[in-house]
DNA sequence: CTGAAAGCGCTTACAG
DNA sequence: CTGAAAGCGCTTACAG
């Protein structure tokens, strides 16, 4: 019974198969060049020592990493449910990745800081980055830019430049909700949205109009308000909605942690959600079925989201081709709307 | 203006400062065998360039790859909250890790696949791993021990084994849960449990027995029930304890999303929180100060323990020693009790 | 304090 | 199909 070595070699693999390293290498490797047997063989002996190549060393000779940077900020409690947003798309990009023989590092960069960018792209620790824009403004997508780095973001970037990119179909999440709304009998339904500078938000929001104006219905400024995604903004403006239109009787609200902070605010102001005022929010994280009462919303399949961010990666890394993938969204109907 | 070039290596910028490789490497390394004035010199060069010594070479050349895994299971809907536990207690670790000149590695590995350990310690990918016990119980650790991988957990593990670990203080935080509900003047105090075959939810039993008899009552077995952390079944296992207890006024329940569960079971048995039934919650997410009520929770520093985590884990790969930290924790009150 | 040289463990033209 | 040899870019005794 063969102890497992952890430092042995491929020259050792190579001795005990009465062969060079070069074909062991390439045995291992799954090369065509080797014969079939030749390979079982040496395979099955590397196997019974449950012998692994080296990899930093197989990394410096072949002159990349195998692994991709997945970036985020440091935790911040105002926030703190949007990043679960966070662990379900990790968990999609770390499935892509290692489907694909990639590994996954996790950066936690400070906002204001881009110095990760050339620090781990010139060390060769990793081969490109994987970015949520939300959080990563111009600033840090042009550092990559100029550093000609390989990098695929989440969300809807600048369009003036071509980058890799999976977002979600914005338009169709905000008409597919405000028809909702209105195919409910609703007749003030507000947008509660995100910064109002960000592109997702304006898709959301030519979706809201959209629908309306299906309905033959006006766009009314005395329904619209914007918030910062924090649990705090999203209370501060569902109370200038309820303050500015009494008769609001449902809100489209751009995010579940947006909404559940709205609904909250609905019954602080002596209101019931969903018989006075209907929610419907954005994202369909798992806690928004788990929310009071749970949350009729949008939801985006952010595992998959996470698989396509990884495969663009690779395919641009590989091929230089540019991914933009859209995904779809669908409506999750429970009880706050 | 001199461009950055990710390919230069130290032999470039050694030509650049007329000095040999090895120098290079020392004044960047800062060893105290290079002069001052030429450490200076070499760097200013370096820095000018954006240089970064390729850290593959240097991982197989000094054969450790100062990296470390962190790993977690796949994403599961059922346990998602738990999953925020992850996202507050990984922020720690990535920053112990960071600030100690090390990388941080996730892994999503399948709850019943142990191919993981072997795979990326023989091949030098990291130097040791990071788990929780809830998740990885004996099977886990077990493999880990026969490779004599270098490895810390967040729990209590079995006392079997000199394990490198740090836990919370789940004595004290049952105990102190438990007499606040005794103080604020409850009768009947029930206790949700993890599964009672974890070590840290006996602790939290125990805590929770000394301290109603520390006021004189005895254990009620009627008021006691577990549940294995998802949502449906602490609603199950609250559902009981009514059913049990009528009079039951109060409960200790063994995490935040536990917690959330108890409190809508509470009211869909037509009874209020904390007016008939106050609940206490454990770990203090952030997410528990966002729940309707506002949850009064048992508090532990995940972050902290993320740091110490990593600096356990680094102490042992460095020096052998095994670190054993029991997290101090404290009472937050906020509305559920 | 500095340099020449060997070594870390792979991969891959090149030659057979 | 297989092997000898050079090379990937570092670090570090060893010698001065």
């Amino acid at each position: 019974m063969p102890v497992p070595k952890s430092q042995m070699t491929i020259s050792d693999i190579a001795r005990l198969a009465n062969v060079s390293k070069s074909t062991v290498s390439r045995a291992l490797n799954d090369s065509p060049l080797i014969g079939k047997d030749t390979k079982a063989r040496i395979r099955s002996i590397a196997d019974s020592f449950h012998f692994q190549l080296n990899i930093p060393a197989r990394q410096l000779s072949l002159r990349h990493s195998h692994t991709i940077a997945f970036v985020i900020h440091p935790f911040n409690e105002e926030y703190s449910i949007a990043d679960l947003f966070i662990l379900e798309i990790m968990g999609g990009i770390s499935r892509g990745l290692h489907s694909n023989g990639y590994d996954m590092l996790v950066i936690h960069a400070d906002r204001d800081d881009v110095g990760w960018a050339p620090q781990y792209l010139n060390s060769h620790r990793v081969d490109g980055f994987i970015l949520l824009t939300s959080a990563w403004k111009q600033r840090h997508i042009q550092t990559l830019i100029d550093l000609d780095a390989p990098f695929i973001v989440w969300g809807v970037p600048d369009p003036h430049y071509q980058i890799c990119c999976v977002s979600g179909d914005n338009f169709t999440g905000g008409k597919l909700a405000t028809r909702h709304l209105i195919d409910t009998g609703r007749k003030q339904i507000g947008f509660l949205g995100g910064p109002s500078v960000e592109l997702e938000v304006q898709e959301r929001f030519k979706g809201y109009c959209s629908a309306l104006n299906d309905a033959g219905r006006k766009i009314d400024p005395g329904l619209i308000e914007y918030a910062d995604y924090s649990h705090s903004s999203a209370i501060a403006a569902m109370q200038r909605l309820l303050e500015k239109s009494p008769l609001l009787d449902a809100v489209f609200v751009n995010s579940d942690l947006m909404a559940i902070a709205a609904m909250e605010t609905v019954r602080q102001n002596g209101r019931r959600v969903p018989a006075d005022i209907a929610v419907v929010g954005y994202d369909g994280l798992s806690i928004s079925a788990l929310s009071n009462p749970p949350l009729t919303t949008i939801r985006q399949d952010l595992p998959m989201a996470g698989e396509y961010l990884a495969q663009g990666l690779i395919r641009y890394i590989q091929t230089g081709e540019v991914t933009r993938i859209t995904m779809p969204v669908d409506l999750v109907v429970r009880q706050s709307a």
